[in-house]
DNA sequence: CGTCATGTGCATTTGACTTGCATTAACCCA
DNA sequence: TGGGTTAATGCAAGTCAAATGCACATGACG
């Protein structure tokens, strides 16, 4: 996603452009994993401040730019959301349970619950994975991001 | 589940029968929804510390009794672990945006990965719905505790 | 360019979770 | 059943991600 490509879309949602946003924006994208708030501090400290990239997670997924993906080992991980996703498709993450990586599945399935009466409250489905990541597997060692199951 | 009953489940996973245990065994039971380590304080500030309380949770996840449900909000939940699951069986909650309150939908699915080279990482799964609950909903009224999608 | 609503940086607070340590209580066995 | 062993507990303090207050800066638009 080039800044082009960013400032519509902030546009599009209300947001004003601004360097950090635009950043962000970026960073999220470039991943094919959800980003934390620390990840993202990390990266963009020349950027803009802890606060401010804290309030820009919010606004965007307040904006429905994205949404947060884990909350697994209490850190909270951000992804940008897809051009026609609905409430009804399955966000499958793989999450280690001892480094706590969380990686992407490939979207597989589509969760009908249209017949009963949680249908209407439904805002979005998340199918989460446990378990050890090859790079915390003493007997593989290399690091699993990405897709694929 | 009665002091008995729970005196017998404490021994057989090598823990021993103390007041605080018994007490959040069987609040845990009695509540049809995962319940948070400040919701058993709050529940159970007559019988024992939230530092006991703590680590009581903490050994019921290590012992396979219990099983953290949700991380909704920031917020760890906690609930029993049922005789006969699996890894594969997926646990579906229905999460409220609005008051963050995890109500525990039915068993429905078994998810079967095992033709892939993640399956044999696989600790756990859990499928987590999230929208607005029918006591947040300003168009009804009532609560929503319990089971049926 | 000027204004003004938004956005930002810095500093600080909050709140859930976690730990250290001295004391207490289950449990086992003579 | 009493006494020793070891696990469990209560109190108090610490940690860290998340959240906020406030003064200053900046993007949008006439």
């Amino acid at each position: 996603m080039n800044v082009q490509e960013c400032k519509v879309l902030l546009r599009k949602v209300g947001l004003k452009s601004t360097v950090t946003r635009i950043a962000v924006l970026q960073q999220l994208c470039s991943e094919d994993r959800p980003l934390s708030h620390s990840d993202l501090v990390q990266v963009l400290e020349q950027v803009g401040d802890q606060a401010t990239i804290y309030r820009t997670l919010i606004s965007f997924v307040d904006k429905g730019v994205a949404r947060v993906a884990s909350t697994a080992s209490g850190i909270v991980r951000y992804e940008l959301i897809q051009e026609g996703e609905s409430a009804h498709t399955v966000h499958p993450h793989f999450v280690c349970q001892d480094c706590g990586i969380v990686a992407c599945l490939p979207i597989t399935t589509v969760v009908s619950i249209s017949e009963s009466s949680w249908s209407r409250r439904l805002q979005e489905s998340k199918l989460q994975f446990v378990g050890i990541c090859a790079e915390c597997d003493p007997l593989i060692g290399y690091r699993i991001i990405g897709h694929g199951i």
